[in-house]
DNA sequence: TGATAAAGTGAATTTCAGTTCATTTCTTTT
DNA sequence: AAAAGAAATGAACTGAAATTCACTTTATCA
């Protein structure tokens, strides 16, 4: 026995893969997946192209964990405005919820439009149903406490949720195009505040 | 002079091409985008690869052109169902032309996942939001309408419009997930109901 | 029939990013 | 210091699919 990785190295290794993720994310966030090649990549990191895959198995799964990773925060930040630790009601934390969503995608158009709606390849295809699930999971149980409550009319909770995830995706598509298509009326409140009605109108029912 | 191309040869010419685009449509259906290769399509409409090249610029040019007049179909029944011959309440005809959307894609579920949401390449992906736009656009018209005649609420009519898109399609995908996952307990018409309701409840808000 | 132009052919070529791997450099242990 | 295991390197390789093009066949007309 003459070699034991040891915690250091262990810790190197860790960072060097956290690089390679973060670095990922700004190529992403700047020029969409698509401007994500294991090349500009290694370059961008400063290291080689092999090295890459040391850390990921392909291509395919280094954008899926970008993906993953990138989507998680926004999963995460969505979760805490519709189950928050004071009490609200559903429809106050309906509103907070889809507001959330909708501001920070509006805060970073060009990495909200690559995990909403860029052509991409299949692996990470999937992983945007997914989380597109995820966040359909969170406002659906939402909704089912609000119906529960009677707060909401008696409606199928998965199909709202669902109906206010592709609601949400859609709009803020439209919305980056008025952006740049007409810069001078668009305005992001105003937007926002008519997506949030149409959802909770959707839902509420009264 | 001794060479004019006639009546014959240009219909025969047009007929060729018909028939590359049909074939092409057959084999989306089937198998997506994914599965439309030169050398496939060559290979079921038994003409020679470089023949597709006398017709098509691009695979690229093939593949929007493809969708162009799968969703033109589309886009004209929506179309229809909004703007009817017959007089009835905006209302109605925005129940009719959310209806069509849903049960032409319900009954076509390949090609839908294929014209909605399947992975393609950028040029598809442009024609893809063009058409999400022409969509948008017949909605847009009609729940104008229908505030300016105070069937529905004040609102922006574009977000609305936008809005139905997104939650029809999103729906859309979470019913043929459903569908796979789920078969016996799935049920179309309760999840046509449930999304019609869903949007109309959006843009009446009484 | 011969001349001209267009359509059709399909094997060969091109493309180009992803992937590999023989070699080098670094880290750890005795 | 030497041995041995990992990590890093980056030029070369790969493969799948689009595209080309020199050639053949078909259609038209004087």
């Amino acid at each position: 026995m003459a070699y034991r990785p040891t915690e250091k190295t262990e810790a190197r290794k860790k960072a060097q893969r956290k690089l390679l993720l973060d670095t990922s994310l700004d190529v992403v966030s700047a020029g969409g997946f698509s401007a994500l090649t294991i090349a500009s990549l290694a370059d961008k990191a400063n290291v080689a192209t092999g090295t890459v895959y040391k850390y990921f198995a392909s291509k395919a799964e280094l954008c899926a964990e970008v993906f993953r990773v990138a989507t998680q925060k926004e999963v995460n930040q969505v979760q805490l405005a519709a189950f928050p630790e004071v009490e609200m009601s559903c429809k106050q934390r309906l509103r907070a919820a889809l507001e959330i969503f909708s501001r920070r995608a509006l805060e970073g158009k060009s990495l909200a439009y690559a995990l909403i709606a860029e052509p991409v390849d299949a692996m990470v295809q999937q992983e945007r149903l997914k989380y597109r699930g995820a966040y359909a999971e969170i406002f659906q149980a939402l909704v089912q406490e609000g119906v529960e409550k009677n707060e909401f009319a008696a409606q199928n909770a998965k199909v709202s949720a669902d109906a206010m995830v592709g609601a949400l995706a859609e709009t803020l598509l439209g919305s980056i195009a008025s952006a740049e298509q007409m810069p001078q009326n668009f305005n992001p409140e105003e937007w926002l505040q008519e997506i949030l009605d149409f959802c909770l109108a959707g839902v509420c029912r009264h």
